[in-house]
DNA sequence: TGAAATGTTGGGGCG
DNA sequence: ACGCCCCAACATTTC
């Protein structure tokens, strides 16, 4: 009988290509045959509120793609619906796994899967190695000079400008020297949709790639929701289907307001890595005083686009309809809810990883609480945005907001939520009584 | 990556 | 010509 052969595993998470993939170039430099290996997390599928999450679609028709491009190498990629402990258990019964490989990841979920992940395959004497591919600079390489994480942007952007070098966001090479070999086989079927009990979604999904003239015109046409001013590929960033060095290629030296973009990028996902408790509590533990007012209705009708504030109303539909918010109007919409409606900014984050479909939880939380006023280096509690304001500057002819509200000027339009001089004074009662001790 | 309130300035109408 | 008022435009402060 045959000795079965060492082989390296690559685990492919959020970084579904095959192009400058930084594990994926080490496991192929291993000399092993290399075995391709996704799992469909129950622990995350099973969680998902919509069973036409849009996410899913997109997710199994990019592994998809991935496992034809595998199969055209005289391999495959195998794909699993199940806990990663037990998908990995079965992968290293039925292969001799020397080797395992994957993508640094910094949220809280996956930190605590990946040391799960590592001790039992040190325990089975496997060797593994990670590489960081989803950040530009990953945290813990922009410091403070005493060793600490920066918690404000500004310094920390300076830092990161400093410290980075082209081969942080230069691509690797498409081809590896060495070539590196697919372990060759053929797996069994992959889970369809239905298996796993979704269903296709009704949104368009949008493509991966770079639009040179809006990376461009970026500073200037940002801010315009009417406008296609901003790269959309958030979405694609989020599992990998385009590469972070990529996109930061093609925007050095054309436009540094988009680099500054992705330089906050960078920055939640530092963050997050060294505050993972920003996810369910302020970054400034006094704003976790705020008493909500959480009226379930009025979150509801925000959640809809039914508050009668026209800006407001139209990011929360083209939110529903499209599963994506121009960036302006997330400011919006976010600054609303939590200081007009006074809803805890969890409620909006929760809906906000819900349906959109860029969302990062990393972005999502560092927005949030950007917004509600609590985070780190973020908007004073003070600073309220005024919804009809924001629109006269941002969308002067009302272009945006005649898109997504048809019915803007008929009796069907509801009247608005709340008034808005008297919510930003209650607002700035309830953020001062929080912050000033007293109850 | 704000907006509102308050303060200042200067031109024009008018007695 | 002059002082006074009004108010728009801009600047500064406050929330």
């Amino acid at each position: 009988m045959k000795r079965p052969e060492d082989i390296a595993v690559f685990w492919f998470r959020r970084d579904l290509r095959l192009h400058d993939n930084r594990a994926l170039t080490l496991a192929l430099q291993s000399g092993l045959p290399v075995l391709g290996l996704f799992v469909l997390d129950r622990n995350i599928l099973d969680r998902l509120e919509d069973r036409d999450d849009a996410r899913v679609t997109f997710l199994l028709r990019t592994l998809g793609e991935l496992r034809q491009a595998l199969q055209a190498l005289n391999s495959d990629l195998l794909v699993l619906h199940s806990t990663p402990d037990a998908a990995w258990d079965r992968v290293t019964q039925k292969h001799q796994v020397a080797l395992a490989f994957w993508n640094r990841d910094y949220e809280p979920y996956a930190v605590q899967r990946d040391r799960g992940i590592v001790a039992r395959l040190q325990s089975q004497g496997i060797q593994v190695q990670t590489a960081a591919d989803h950040t530009l600079m990953e945290p813990g390489t922009v410091l403070k000079p005493d060793g600490n994480p920066y918690t404000v942007f500004t310094p920390y952007a300076k830092m990161w400008r400093q410290k980075i070098r082209e081969e942080d966001w230069k691509p690797l090479s498409s081809r590896p020297s060495p070539p590196g070999r697919w372990l060759a086989w053929s797996s069994e079927s992959m889970p369809t949709l239905e298996d796993l009990g979704f269903v296709p979604t009704r949104l368009t999904l949008p493509e991966s790639r770079i639009h040179r003239d809006i990376l461009a015109h970026y500073a200037d046409q940002r801010d315009l929701p009417a406008v296609q001013g901003t790269s959309r590929l958030g979405l694609h960033l989020r599992f990998g289907t385009l590469s972070i060095r990529t996109l930061a290629q093609a925007a050095m030296g054309v436009s540094d307001t988009f680099v500054n973009e992705l330089i906050w990028r960078d920055f939640y996902q530092s963050i997050l890595w060294y505050f993972p408790h920003t996810t369910e509590s302020a970054f400034k533990p006094a704003y976790d005083r705020i008493v909500w007012r959480n009226n379930p209705e009025e979150f509801e009708r925000w959640c809809q686009g039914q508050t009668g504030y026209p800006l407001v109303d139209a990011g929360m539909r083209e939110l529903l309809s499209t599963g994506w918010m121009h960036n302006r109007v997330r400011m919006v919409v976010a600054s609303f809810l939590t200081k007009h409606l006074l809803i805890d900014w969890r409620w909006g984050e929760a809906w906000f990883a819900r349906h959109l479909l860029d969302f990062e939880q990393a972005s999502n939380v560092g927005g949030w609480q950007w917004a509600a006023g609590c985070g780190n280096d973020a908007a004073p509690y003070f600073r309220v945005f005024n919804p009809y304001e924001q629109a006269r500057k941002f969308d002067p002819q009302g272009v945006y907001i005649r898109r997504w509200i048809p019915e803007i000027d008929t009796l069907t339009y509801p009247q608005p939520i709340v008034d808005h001089p008297t919510a930003r004074n209650l607002a700035l009662e309830t953020y001062k009584k929080a912050l000033s001790g007293e109850l």
